[in-house]
DNA sequence: TTAAATTTTAT
DNA sequence: TAAAATTTA
């Protein structure tokens, strides 16, 4: 059919054949190109980590053999701009229309606005769909037509919407192919050979594509979702519906997860089976909470860089190198940390309890900012998805509404043994921890001298003392809190009096420029761990990249990283941390001064920040590591803070003192449109 | 039965 | 940590 009119189903995190909106209205509207856009430098900051991209890969590969079974292929192409490359495909197949399904993360909302707005010129007819959520954050608004801020009101209003969401659509029975042959694929890289080595174990854990997400739903959802209220608390359960990566790629519909799901529901309450409704209710909760991530952050795009409350930006976050490495390497000297850091580390995967446990303790105690442990995160994960990490670390954080209290502190050690209470998770991913009784092992520092011997542990050797003690953090947490408020009070003192008046809204230059980032950093580390009885590498783990100009340093502190079971690793744990002395607060507010008076610089601020936070800590007590081992070149990685929001720093974009940041400011026009542009699917 | 003690769980 | 839910005397 050379040339005849077809249409393009651009493919996205929606890698799926069944429940596809857009693949379905290609399907009718006659032949179909399917195509998959690789452009990872459009995602700024935050490209796909090495597991996400093994995902990825898989995926993908899965999505072509099904879509050639049905009669067409997937066209992949490299690119480093999406829009171009679709225009591309449109002139190699005449294609008259293209079809795709909507993502709600910032730089997704513009890049198809912009996608719409290109082809539409081009005389190619656009429609785009809902095949993410089970209603668009539009539609889900309260009495007063405004959208909701805490997420039970939020989730209680889905759950009683006056119609239910759509049913899921069935796959394409055939598809009929658009000419693709002169309209070449590119062949997409996702691995080079190191990192093959270290994703070659995850194939025995999970499987990609979505005909193995459909079966892990149905396995779930026939098995584990009976007692999912029961065991779902238990760090290392294997209960959970380990739906995550599938869900983040799309390669299963939640319309499809929500309707079997309340199929069970009606079953089980029946029956009167009360845990199994309990179960239900609390699952649905969880995919609730992804409904969630994506209505805030349509409603508020900057959620994933800055507190919802606006007061916390004047937060003092301690910006130490020292503490941030300790937590990524699981050297913190508590032992539920640890081994989560571990395991996400050797795995990609964490339950979520442990999720909590390890970034509470990363903003409470060590009071690093949590975009950068969300950028771990996001290297790090398997499941790494934008807004759902974003409302993670701001739930921990305490910087939305309806969070956790800011300064409350969770014990470790209590969490332990709740968690674990026989210790088994910690010896697992602690190899080092292994002997030592139930009795100890989540507070090792108070075990008996005698025990420790007898288990192998020298603690500042071997095991390392707690590198911050939660008494300190206390009290740190405080000081930090009444900083905060007096750094408030003296900017909302300079906006009445209107010194700072306007300066939010002068910036319209890139609005979504993101600071450089370069290749992530590398930890060459043989680390022996005894989890399912291999030895495992820890090559290419990626850890937060850092700025380019500081590069070279690179090196020089990975080699040594995490030599977990080698005598050489002991002057690798953090020591000599006094704990009754403050670690540097970072300058982070008069960075943000800065930046509002001579707005536009973000990435002059960057640089000149983790510099200076590398050469102040030279004589700190925390960083003693440091000096004597990276050779005076701090790697550091440049916290998203001051790529975009600040610059904004002037509005009023509180979730606490305005629903939506949207309507009130002019230069965020592409979204407005954007409002618009969503609803024509 | 009520009130106190306890356990649970936070988006 | 603190509010809510549940158990106990």
């Amino acid at each position: 059919m050379a040339g005849g009119a077809c249409s393009i189903v651009w493919f996205r995190r929606d890698l799926r054949v069944e429940d596809n909106p857009a693949l379905t209205a290609g399907v009718r509207a006659g032949a179909v190109v399917a195509v998959f856009v690789w452009a990872p430098e459009e995602e700024g900051h935050y490209q796909p980590g090495r597991v996400s991209r093994w995902w990825l890969k898989h995926s993908l590969a899965h999505l072509d053999s099904s879509l050639r079974s049905l009669g067409t292929c997937l066209v992949t192409k490299r690119s480093s701009d999406s829009v171009s490359s679709l225009l591309e495909v449109v002139k190699s197949t005449g294609a008259t229309q293209l079809f795709f399904n909507h993502l709600y993360d910032p730089i997704s909302l513009v890049r198809d606005h912009r996608a719409k707005e290109v082809l539409t010129a081009h005389g190619v007819a656009v429609r785009s769909f809902n095949a993410d959520l089970l209603y668009e954050p539009w539609d889900v608004n309260d009495a007063q037509g405004r959208p909701f801020t805490t997420f039970a009101a939020f989730w209680e209003r889905c759950l009683s919407m006056p119609y239910d969401p759509e049913a899921p659509l069935l796959p394409p029975k055939r598809i009929i192919s658009g000419d693709v042959t002169s309209c070449h694929s590119d062949q997409l890289v996702f691995e080079d050979d190191l990192e093959k080595g270290s994703n070659a174990l995850l194939a025995r854990a999970w499987s990609p594509g979505w005909s193995n997400a459909d079966k892990a739903l149905t396995t779930f959802i026939n098995g584990p979702l009976l007692e999912y209220s029961k065991n779902r608390r238990k760090a290392d359960s294997a209960t959970t519906s380990f739906l995550s990566p599938h869900l983040h790629f799309g390669e299963v519909s939640v319309r499809k997860v929500f309707n079997l799901v309340r199929i069970k529901q009606v079953l089980w309450a029946n029956e009167g089976n009360k845990a199994g409704q309990e179960s239900v209710n609390l699952f649905l909760e969880s995919i609730g909470l992804r409904e969630y991530s994506r209505y805030l952050s349509f409603n508020h795009p900057y959620s994933h860089e800055r507190p919802l409350l606006g007061h916390l930006k004047f937060f003092p976050w301690v910006v130490d190198e020292g503490y941030f490495k300790a937590w990524r390497q699981g050297r913190t000297g508590y032992p539920l940390v640890d081994a989560g850091m571990r395991e996400l580390w050797a795995t990609g995967w964490l339950h979520d309890r442990i999720r909590v446990v390890v970034s509470s303790f990363f903003v409470k105690v060590l009071q690093l900012p949590w975009r950068w442990g969300m950028k771990y995160f996001w290297d790090t994960l398997l499941d790494a998805d934008l807004e759902s990490d974003a409302l993670g670390w701001q739930y921990i954080s305490g910087t939305l509404p309806d969070g956790r209290e800011f300064d409350r502190i969770d014990n470790p050690q209590f969490e332990g043994y709740k968690f674990d209470p026989h210790g088994e998770y910690v010896r697992r991913w602690l190899p080092e921890l292994a002997r030592l009784p139930t009795d100890w092992i989540h507070h090792p520092w108070n075990a008996p001298e005698s025990v420790l011997q007898a288990a192998g542990i020298e603690l500042g050797s071997n095991y390392p003392l707690p590198i911050v003690g939660i008494d300190a953090a206390k009290d740190r947490l405080q000081e930090a809190l009444s900083e905060m408020w007096q750094l408030e009070a003296a900017s909302r003192a300079a906006i009445e009096n209107g010194t700072e008046e306007g300066l939010g809204d002068s910036t319209e230059a890139t609005p979504f420029a993101f600071p450089q980032d370069t290749p992530m950093e590398e930890n060459v580390e043989p680390a022996r761990i005894n989890a399912p009885a291999t030895t495992r590498r820890y090559e290419d783990q990626m850890v937060p990249s850092m700025t380019s100009s500081l590069v070279r340093g690179v090196h020089d502190e990975t080699s040594s990283d995490l030599r977990t079971s080698e005598e050489g690793s002991r002057a690798e744990v953090p020591r000599n941390v006094n704990v009754h002395q403050a670690p540097q607060r970072g300058t982070l507010n008069q960075g943000i001064q800065q930046t509002v008076r001579n707005n536009n610089s973000f990435l002059q601020f960057n640089l000149p920040m983790g510099v200076r936070n590398a050469e102040d800590s030279t004589d700190s007590s925390t960083s003693s590591s440091r000096r004597e081992r990276d050779g005076g070149v701090v790697p550091v990685w440049s916290p998203p803070a001051s790529s975009y929001s600040e610059q904004f720093i002037g509005d009023e974009n509180d979730i606490g003192t305005s629903s939506s940041y949207l309507p009130r400011h002019p230069q965020s026009h592409q979204i407005l449109n954007w409002r618009r542009l969503s609803q024509t699917g």
